[in-house]
DNA sequence: TGTACATCAGTGAACGCGCGTTCACTGATGTAC
DNA sequence: TGTACATCAGTGAACGCGCGTTCACTGATGTAC
């Protein structure tokens, strides 16, 4: 047993909670594990669990969050340590490998349960666009070279193909077609987007 | 009562229990009806179900691949009925619609449940990946100016490109960016790619 | 310093509910004679 | 033609199980005196 009352502890305790949520509601989807196998992968029994969320459903949503935090947050370390077109291209590519359609626990949330949010309540797809728009956000910056509201249609274009190319990827894999589809999805969205355009027009 | 024991009268119960379940899973989820449910929606009462699918799990992967034709089946018609490049961008505005987005029981099998897919058993990738093949199959054919892999490539490409989409407007239905995610994938989708260029090369 | 008490993170038994599955039964029909 | 029987699609009670939720309790710690 660890110290009792120290600072933060059940703060610390709530973030590991959701962690393992985020975690495992990506890999085996929202209903694919309940309140007493969580408690347990975090360290504690199920009877806990409502001294931290209110309901199952709260805890959701608040799952939801963290895990695109997550991935926005791994796009701007991308992003930021590269020129705008490698960077774009780099986040690409991080995506669209056997890797993360192999990993769907530590991966992006958006083909993990995107489809699970469009069932849910008004206030889970408030969620969802305000944490999607962060995500446009960061994609953006990436364009910036092309008028705004053309910026941010291409970077939700991204998005978009990205993500539905990881789900049809995922639901293949172990096919021939689901390596098709991450490299086909790669190729035409690394050579056809205008920020390479424009590059080629440069060089 | 109807007539009992007339020719195919099973079969037809049986097609009818799949078109339900096929409905119910696309707009609530797979897990988001029971068997009883199901059963009354055909017509009939829950006990009747074992004597037409072994399990609940087997009547799951038969409806995926009655979903999944039904979209193949639908884009075969606006194809077929249209010029290589409308044809395709046809299918594409048919697809990334508003009247679609809220339909998701009357539309496209692939953003409904190809991440549930994802978590399913080889069995069911099988399944998803030789449907998934037909459709590819069908979007090709709008490709057929281009080499054969290059074609391929694009008709992958644009399909997750459009589920993609779909998932998330479903997903921020009711916010802003929900019709905005439908304009700028149809708008890249039908303005990028080499369908449309080699239009305009021509003209 | 030592003792009694309050605090509170965490425990685990118990409950109700929904769901998948089983099974003995029903009752309308076609068929044999 | 009429009667007895076989067939079989469909019924609904019952069971077991897992899960979300509740709640009285535990026990380690900090604090008051």
């Amino acid at each position: 047993m660890e110290v009792r009352y120290s600072k933060g502890h059940k703060d610390q305790t709530r973030d590991r909670i959701l962690a393992v949520a985020s975690t495992y509601f990506k890999r085996n989807g929202v209903n694919g594990i309940g309140i007493a196998n969580l408690m347990r992968e975090a360290g504690l029994t199920h009877g806990g669990f409502y001294s931290y969320f209110r309901s199952r459903d709260k805890l959701v949503n608040e799952a939801y969050a963290v895990a695109m935090d997550q991935t926005t947050s791994k796009w701007k370390k991308l992003s930021t340590s590269l020129p705008a077109a490698e960077g774009l291209e780099a986040i690409i590519k991080a995506y669209l490998c056997e890797k993360h359609r192999d990993n769907a626990g530590g991966g992006c949330a958006l083909p993990a349960f995107a489809d699970e949010m469009g069932r849910g309540s008004r206030s889970t797809k408030k969620i969802f666009s305000s944490k999607l728009e962060e995500m446009i956000s960061v994609i953006k910056n990436h364009f910036s070279h092309l008028p705004a509201d053309e910026g941010r249609r291409q970077a939700i274009f991204a998005i978009s193909a990205m993500m539905g190319a990881m789900t049809l990827a995922r639901a293949s894999a172990g096919e021939a077609v689901s390596e098709e589809i991450l490299e086909a999805s790669a190729n035409v969205l690394t050579s056809g987007l205008p920020v390479r355009s424009a590059k080629r027009e440069v060089t």
